[in-house]
DNA sequence: ACAAAAGTGTTTCATATACACCCATGC
DNA sequence: GCATGGGTGTATATGAAACACTTTTGT
């Protein structure tokens, strides 16, 4: 910020929240963590997870607190995907937000807790209808994932640490909706600097078990 | 934002900002619009143009109200690139802040405003000590730069409305800090929707004379 | 023995790169 | 007539897409 002369305090203050797109695969479908309101604003529709920044944390952190009381994770990858800054973006007052999307592991996360939220998983093909500008906070994050789920590493959040490659082709079939031929990517994963091969094999999926695979930040 | 139960007013508020990370080229070289500050914070520091958000305008429309004040301009290209919500980054007080990138033909600015902000057009490659979180916002900005300069057609509007293909060749081996070869790139440029080579002559840059060209927003 | 998923190479096509000469004009 | 920047095509290399059969094991 650079405006000159005026002492900050004659400026306008804002409330400031985080929203949270979630992200999780179920078999073969991608969800989306997303509460349904009993309570104004937007009540009776569906929203994002969201909360209020504090003063004594950044954005950032908020967000990362946000995710962690609602799903009891500390170690979710979290990236930002922008500031929406619209004036009537919510019915209740002037709350400028900054959305991230979160990529977890379904089987990670507390389902006690998300019932007191009244949250639920919902696939994004089927959104029901929403609140606020929360679509196009899920429009964003979408078109990020579909770019990105490869070439940044994103997939390997949402899967568990051991995996098999036909586990990582499904879910990245599942995200982009296009179907994918079995050697070719096979060929394309393989120079993913971090993919590596373990020895342990994988007996629940097949009869003929499939090697498990995992994925290692590199250096 | 969602947090149920609570009045939004027992929440805390920010002075929100926008910062603009102005882009122009001059001749070889991409440029970027700075002011010199003789004020407090970071006096004596570089800065980039900013300004808080008021009530009555979108974080958006902040974002432009600052550009047409220091530029004339009013129809600028303009990118968020995000939000930054460290506490400490500006030491003078909270301040959350969205950045946005704009895009504009330095000939068109009126050089007496930026006079009297203090501002002056700085080489990217060597930039000046810079104050608050902004070298994180300028790096954020000339990475987008670097990879959409063609592909998001970028390009277009640093460059004068008709223009000629060294011009364009020239300005993104600038953006890029990469040599092109020059048929490989007409092959390149010709597959851009909404470039059109049109009947004019530019006979400024060389004694043969070069077909001009402009682009028009694909429908 | 057969159903079910795992695993594995080669050919073809499309795109990207490397590379050098003639053209038109002003001086 | 020569210096200056404008304009053009082809051959090679690299990466992407199409394509089908054998293996292992549980039932």
């Amino acid at each position: 910020m650079t405006t000159p002369l005026t002492a900050y305090s004659s400026f306008p203050r804002f409330h400031v929240s985080v929203d949270c797109i979630i992200f999780a695969v179920d078999n073969d479908s991608l969800n989306v963590l997303l509460i349904k309101r009993d309570f104004e604003p937007e009540k009776g529709k569906w929203s994002l997870i969201g909360g209020f920044v504090n003063d004594n944390e950044s954005v950032d952190e908020a967000a990362r607190r946000v995710l962690q009381e609602l799903t009891g994770l500390n170690d979710v990858f979290v990236r930002q995907i922008g500031a929406f800054g619209e004036i009537d973006r919510d019915p209740g007052a002037r709350v400028i937000s900054v959305a991230y999307f979160a990529l977890l592991n379904r089987n990670e996360v507390d389902e006690k807790v998300l019932k007191e939220y009244n949250a639920d998983w919902v696939n994004v093909n089927t959104l029901p209808p929403l609140g606020f500008d929360h679509p196009g906070m899920i429009s964003k994050a979408l078109s990020v994932m579909r770019r990105k789920i490869l070439t940044d590493a994103l997939a390997f959040n949402l899967l568990p640490e051991y995996f098999t490659l036909t586990q990582l082709q499904t879910l990245v079939e599942t995200v982009t909706g296009k179907e994918l031929d079995k050697r070719n990517f096979r060929k394309r994963i393989a120079e993913i600097p971090g993919l590596e091969q373990t020895d342990l094999i994988d007996k629940e999926s097949s009869k003929r078990g499939a090697r498990l695979y995992r994925f290692v930040h590199p250096a």
